[in-house]
RNA sequence: GCGGACGUGGCGCAACUGGUAGACGCACCGGCUUUAGGAGCCGGCGCCGCAAGGCAUGGGGGUUCGAGUCCCCCCGUCCGCACCA
């Protein structure tokens, strides 16, 4: 008796049956090959969203997919449970963040185990567990040790919403925090930072191993700004223009040494340290007034503000010497200049740059080209390539030439070297906030900075507090928690109120998804090594820079330390970044308030007709308009496949045995060719393809079990088989049920099955006949068709023969045995 | 401004290396099953045309026997970086 496809039982059975068998659980002995795909963790908001179904389900297609080719699949999921909107709730509703932040994950948990996504959850990893933080904490002080920690006053970005400081990529383009939206304020202030522009050159280098999408590794690229010029000093002159030998020059960087001869004006930084011994007593006023006005405005603000070039530079009185004429030129202040990049100084070159060009032309510089632009050059500054002018010794090279011999000169006179820069900072990583990791270090009086000893790990979050909209992070005020013991010296200490960055839990717990039990070592070295770098890494986008380029740091610094194994310098592989969901146009998120959750969908239709909706819709890495979803078409295919699979299903009753017809073959030749097409669907990421393609594979089905023969049983089961087996990965409860109704046994410890490459060539195939490039006629002809046959054939085609006109054949194109393209 | 991705029916999209444009799904239309549940099965469906045929992959040019695919110019959409010396 044919029953109803029922989503519910089936489902709510197998993702039982998974949890107690442990299905998806590996071992850091398995024999079989390793391999290491993971999903992002979460930050736990509360149960799933669409945006999480979407990436969760991409990542376990390829765990179920990579299990039946016979790989021992390591599939962690973990919590990203620290940060500010657990905090900031505790404030609004007075539950403690730990509470609410467990609640979260455990129905989190639940949504993923409902949309079927298959993990070893003995290795959940969570950031705000104490054995977790323990680690992040012995991490921060083993890299104190070695000298990639360190404490300085900086100007930050103080978010006056957050009540924290914000990394500089925590900050958008228009100045406002990424999270709370508010303007974003500079303020100086004692941070801690790791030194992630010490692997400035490694983290560049290393991009071009990666198989990432190229447009990370452009971003990444960029993110690291490396440039390569020179830096040199230009003396200080004195009332006469002499230049002064009794006090330092001021140094500067520049990518364009050959325009040397072109430095009409040097500028500094309103924040650098030398400008008031380098303004004149008559402009000091004035340059205090233009520094005052900058104070308090973010760098973002500075840098995106519209005012005209007179408005933002402003002369100190003071001249340098330009060391390649010798001449002294004026020096300026301008809020463009960034003590943060370079030297906080440059020179001043208006005919080869153009934003010079400008302020040269409100503030009466001189404007010299040292460039020879081409006769038909109608513009102002010149930046593209030709010979030297004007400019001595330099004169006639071309710019790459004449960079390496000003550079030459310049180290040979001892006024300055070859350097690179780089556009990254060091990462600014304490955070002004209770929830998040303790920084793991102690004030003592008498013996400064001591880091806490490793025994004393973890550095605990005390849960007695209070929150309150303060704006101070309830550490500071918490005299259980800041008093501590001088390590050293054994007298009294105060602790560390600031904690790290969430962003720092996140650069190495897919090390400890490895071999999250140790209780001696963040993680074994070999089964790091086992199991890194990770095969697969999916995720969103809006990670390509940050989340990536810290976890990148963490891998290599931690292997130089001997941390990690030396054989891991790279946490992530391969990287696959899928769209995001929109809805109504706009993104959907929880801050935007346009989440749509998935749970009437998996009441209604299922977890399998979710995530096929999920597959079918657009490329994996496109983004997707929640309006343009057919959760319906879905779940009808399924109920599909199921009428036609169910054992007792009247469309296979009275099915033939013996000898196969000509279509029982065909229908054979076609369950190859699906095999055959999906598994290179699945090693493409071309999943909306591979959905339609069990869609196009189930018609033609239907359509042979309906004809007047009927179906031939053996030839319908091994089609079955193969449907089931490939779309397992895809729709794992429908297909496992159906299998084992079917077959017996589990399908998804079947394994992977092959294409026999004798039933993936036909016969015959259709040839088309064109004619001037138009197709005219179709031929069926054999497979293995010569050159000349098929030209006969094509030839003798009646409708041919027609479009010809009694013409003769100027050429024929015979591509046997395809086409064949007849020019007249 | 710089860098990147993209533009194909009413809609989401397919066409991996230049070789049958529009697979698959949605919507729509028709038929069957006497079917009252958002059902099922079969078929149609780019545009113009009764047809033969013609026209079609943002627009314009080019290479080629042959271009959605390659090259040049233009238009448009989206994303990233934006005064980085």
């Amino acid at each position: 008796m044919p029953t109803p496809y029922d989503p519910q039982a089936i489902e709510t059975r197998w993702q039982q049956h998974w949890l107690d068998h442990g299905t998806y659980e590996v071992d850091n002995d398995d024999p079989r090959p390793p391999y290491y795909v993971l999903s992002m963790y979460p930050y736990p908001s509360g149960p799933a969203h669409m945006g999480h179904v979407r990436n969760y389900t991409m990542g376990d297609l390829l765990v179920r997919y990579r299990t039946m080719r016979g790989d021992g699949v390591l599939s962690p999921i973990g919590f990203d449970s620290f940060g500010l909107p657990a905090e900031n709730a505790a404030i609004q509703t007075g539950i403690h963040p730990r509470t609410n932040t467990e609640a979260n994950i455990e129905k989190l948990s639940a949504s993923l185990r409902r949309i079927g996504a298959a993990y070893d959850w003995r290795r959940v990893v969570r950031s705000h567990d104490p054995s977790y933080m323990r680690w992040t904490q012995w991490i921060f002080l083993k890299f104190h040790e070695a000298g990639l920690v360190y404490r300085d006053t900086a100007p930050v970005n103080w978010c006056p919403g957050c009540q924290t400081v914000l990394a500089n990529e925590q900050v958008l383009g228009d100045g406002t925090c990424e999270r709370s939206g508010d303007i974003v304020e500079n303020r100086d202030m004692e941070q801690w930072f790791y030194r992630i522009t010490e692997y400035a050159q490694e983290l560049l280098d290393d991009l071009d191993d990666l198989e990432w999408p190229n447009k990370v590794k452009v971003m990444q690229r960029h993110w690291i700004g490396r440039s390569e010029g020179a830096q040199f000093g230009l003396p200080v002159a004195d009332t006469d223009g002499n230049a002064r030998t009794d006090v330092e020059p001021v140094q500067v960087f520049t990518t364009r040494p050959d325009t040397g001869f072109g430095m009409t004006f040097a500028v500094i930084s309103p924040e650098h340290p030398r400008l008031d011994e380098l303004t004149t007593d008559d402009r000091r006023a004035d340059v205090h007034a233009f520094r005052s006005a900058l104070a308090g405005r973010s760098e973002i603000d500075r840098l995106s503000s519209e005012g005209g070039l007179d408005k933002r530079g402003i002369a100190t009185g003071g001249r340098v010497v330009n060391p390649f004429t010798g001449q002294a030129i004026p020096l300026f202040a301008a809020d463009y200049v960034l003590m943060t990049y370079g030297t906080g100084a440059i020179m001043a070159v208006p005919g080869q740059d153009q934003r010079d060009w400008e302020f040269a032309e409100v503030h009466g510089c001189e404007i010299i080209r040292t460039v020879q632009p081409p006769d038909d050059f109608d513009g102002q500054a010149y930046l593209g390539d030709g010979p030297a002018i004007n400019s001595g010794f330099l004169n006639g090279l071309q710019v790459t030439e004449a960079k390496a011999a000003a550079i030459d000169w310049l180290e040979a006179g001892g006024m300055g070297e070859r350097k690179v820069n780089y556009r990254l900072r060091d990462w600014l990583l304490s955070r002004q906030r209770y929830w998040g990791c303790p920084i793991p270090i102690v004030y003592c009086d008498d013996c400064g900075e001591q880091p806490v000893p490793a025994e004393q790990l973890p550095v605990d979050l005390p849960d007695d507090v209070e929150f309150m909209p303060t704006g101070r992070s309830p550490l500071t005020t918490h005299e259980g928690f800041l008093a501590a013991t001088c390590p050293k010296c054994g007298g009294p200490a105060r602790r560390e109120t600031d904690t790290m960055d969430t962003f720092v839990d996140s650069s190495w717990y897919f090390l400890r998804f490895t071999d999250p039990w140790n209780e001696d070592a963040p993680f074994d070295p070999a089964a790091a090594a086992r199991w890194l770098a990770v095969d697969q890494y999916i995720g969103g986008v809006e990670h390509a820079i940050l989340h990536l380029m810290y976890a990148r740091f963490f891998t290599k610094a931690l292997a130089d330390l001997g941390v990690a194994p030396d054989s891991v310098r790279e946490p992530f592989a391969r990287l696959f970044t899928q769209g995001m969901i929109r809805l109504g146009g706009v993104k959907m998120s929880k801050s935007k308030g346009n989440l749509v959750a998935p749970e009437e969908i998996l009441d209604d239709q299922g977890a399998d007709a979710l995530r096929l909706a999920h597959l079918q819709i657009k490329p994996p890495q496109e983004d997707v308009d929640w309006e343009d979803f057919g959760i319906d078409g879905c779940a009808k295919f399924l109920a599909r496949v199921w009428r036609l699979a169910e054992p007792g299903s009247p469309l296979a009753a009275g099915a033939r045995h013996g000898d196969p017809t000509p279509a029982d073959i065909d229908l054979d030749k076609a369950t190859h060719r699906l095999v055959a097409r999906i598994t290179d669907e699945y090693d493409r990421w071309s999943y909306n393809t591979a959905i339609a393609g069990f869609m196009e594979f189930t018609n033609l089905v239907y359509r042979w079990v309906q004809a007047d023969d009927g179906p031939h049983g053996p030839t319908l089961d091994a089609a079955l088989d193969a449907l089931l087996l490939t779309m397992a990965p895809a729709a794992p409860h429908l297909c496992a049920e159906l299998w084992e109704l079917r077959n017996g046994g589990h399908i998804h410890e079947q394994p992977w099955p092959e294409a026999d490459p004798d039933k993936l060539v036909d016969d015959t195939v259709t040839m088309v006949v064109q004619v001037n490039g138009r197709v005219r006629d179709r031929i069926e002809v054999p497979a293995d068709i010569d050159e000349a046959a098929a030209e006969a054939a094509a030839l003798a085609s009646e409708r041919i023969a027609a479009h010809l006109d009694g013409g003769t054949p100027k050429k024929v194109i015979v591509r046997p045995p395809g086409l064949v393209n007849v020019v007249v």
